[in-house]
Order: structure tokens, then C-alpha cells, then sequence
DNA sequence: TATAGTACTTTGCATTGCATAGTACCTTTT
DNA sequence: AAAAGGTACTATGCAATGCAAAGTACTATA
């Protein structure tokens, strides 16, 4: 079982999300996706975002226009629709639960840990 | 594009986590994990936790052991392995560095659109 | 013109949760 | 005793998505 690929595992199914809050601040290309999300600590591939990109195109999430760029080539700058804007507060939502989901098994975890540490000091005494 | 499609994906890759937590608690059979994951609001299905306790055994993070039950069929009672709590612990950070990562991302999305109001009102000016 | 850098596209593969079907064991009911 | 019901576990095809890698296209520089 290898840590590396559960972090991989992690980060599955939260990037939508992530792409979507990045490209919420304003126009913004893949380059800069990618920097925004390597500067967070999340290391993602453009074998990963593009076709994540086209997926939340295809799906009417986002829109995108090309702009010429002075120093290469054309670049696919990427909006929100208004259908995007709606999903990304749901995926918000989503995230803060699965997150208080988790934070309730640790939490319960703890409890018992205690539940079980205190029964064992009465059996002893 | 689908909220509920969403959330499955948020859910792969944590489960892992979520499972040797409880686990952790002490020994525990398939269907109290299952209500525990419930109660914390995390549905997961049989056909994904069986196979997934498989793996975990297999990979020597778990080890089980048969009880007789006084009111159907026998359990198995799993519990965490040395390498399994070592792992756990990996997880744990793992899963809060996560959570840093998109709160980061998700705070820069707030400031990027602060600056870029204030930027709106001083062209205004 | 060839090379380098940048941006985008494509695709096979690995991994994992879901849905579903099925097996097995024990208890209760007929 | 046999059948039905409840519980626990097993297996598998499928969908979804990130990774790795190969490739195309455009622009700037040597």
C-alpha cells in the first residue's frame, strides 16, 4: 500500500472543484491553473487538466476564448458560466460536508480510544 | 454534470482513510463499519467495502479473525497491524495537508476577487 | 531554416466506488 | 424437518478520473 498513490486517490474527485475556484477569481489559462495549483501544494499533470477542462466545457460549466499571446503561442482563456458559478457553490457546500464527515469519524475515533483507555484503568484498579 | 457524481468522486480516496480509522477504535466487523461511515453521513455501499478490506489485508494493514455471533452468522472482527497504524497516521497528515491545500486555493480565490473589486471601484473613482 | 519554448490534444492504463448478483451461515417460522 | 427470513461475506462488470507519455500546433529565437 503505497502512500503515493493514496495521496493520488485523494486528490481524486476534489480537483473539479478546485479548477472551478481557480478559474472563479476571473479569466485564467492552464499554465496558470497549473501554477496555482502546484503553488498550493497540489501536483496535477496537463495530461489531467485538460481534459478536465474540456469535461467541464462540454458540460456547460465553462466557456472559453482564445487570446493571442506575445510570447507564443494562443491561449484558451477559460470563464465561468452561470451553471458553473451555481455548481461550484454546490461543490462548496459538498466539500465543507465531506469534510465535517471525516472530522466526525476522527473525532468518534478519539472518543472510543478514550472509552476504551479509561474501561482498561478500572479493570485494572 | 451531476452533484451527486460529484460527491462519489469526493469520496474516492478518502474511504481508505475513513475505514482504518475506525478500525482503529478496536476491532470491528464489515456492517459496524458500515453504520459508523452512516452515521457520519459518508453512504458507502457493501460492493465497495468488502473488496476495499480485502486490499487492506492484503497489503497487511489489517488482520481479522472469526467470531461465532449469538444471532446469525459468524463476523470477522478486523484489526489495525503495526504497518496499518503507521499507514494511518501517514493518512492522517496526508488528508490534512489536503484540506490546507484547497482552503488555500479557496482563500486566494476570495482575495483575487477582492482585489479584483477593489480594482472595479477605483476605476470608478 | 532549425531549434527551443509554450500551449493544447489524445489515449492507454491503473485505481476505486457503485450496483448487482450470488453464496453461506444462523435463527425463526411453518 | 423444511422453508423462510435475516445477516454477513464474495465477486464482478462498469463508470469515472488522475497519471504518464506521445503527439500536434504556434511563436520566438538562434
Amino acid at each position: 500500500m503505497d502512500l503515493e498513490n493514496a495521496k493520488v486517490q485523494m486528490r481524486k474527485g476534489i480537483l473539479e472543484f478546485c479548477i472551478l475556484q481557480i478559474i472563479s477569481r476571473g479569466e485564467v489559462y492552464a499554465s496558470d491553473m497549473l501554477e496555482e495549483l502546484t503553488s498550493a501544494k497540489i501536483m496535477v499533470v496537463e495530461g489531467t487538466l485538460y481534459p478536465l477542462l474540456t469535461r467541464l466545457k462540454n458540460s456547460g460549466l465553462l466557456d472559453y476564448k482564445w487570446v493571442e499571446s506575445s510570447s507564443g503561442p494562443p491561449r484558451k482563456y477559460y470563464v465561468l458560466t452561470d451553471n458553473g458559478k451555481t455548481f461550484l457553490e454546490q461543490l462548496e457546500t459538498t466539500w465543507k460536508e465531506l469534510q465535517e464527515s471525516v472530522a466526525q469519524i476522527i473525532l468518534d475515533s478519539y472518543h472510543k480510544k478514550q472509552e476504551a483507555s479509561n474501561t482498561e484503568t478500572e479493570e485494572q484498579a
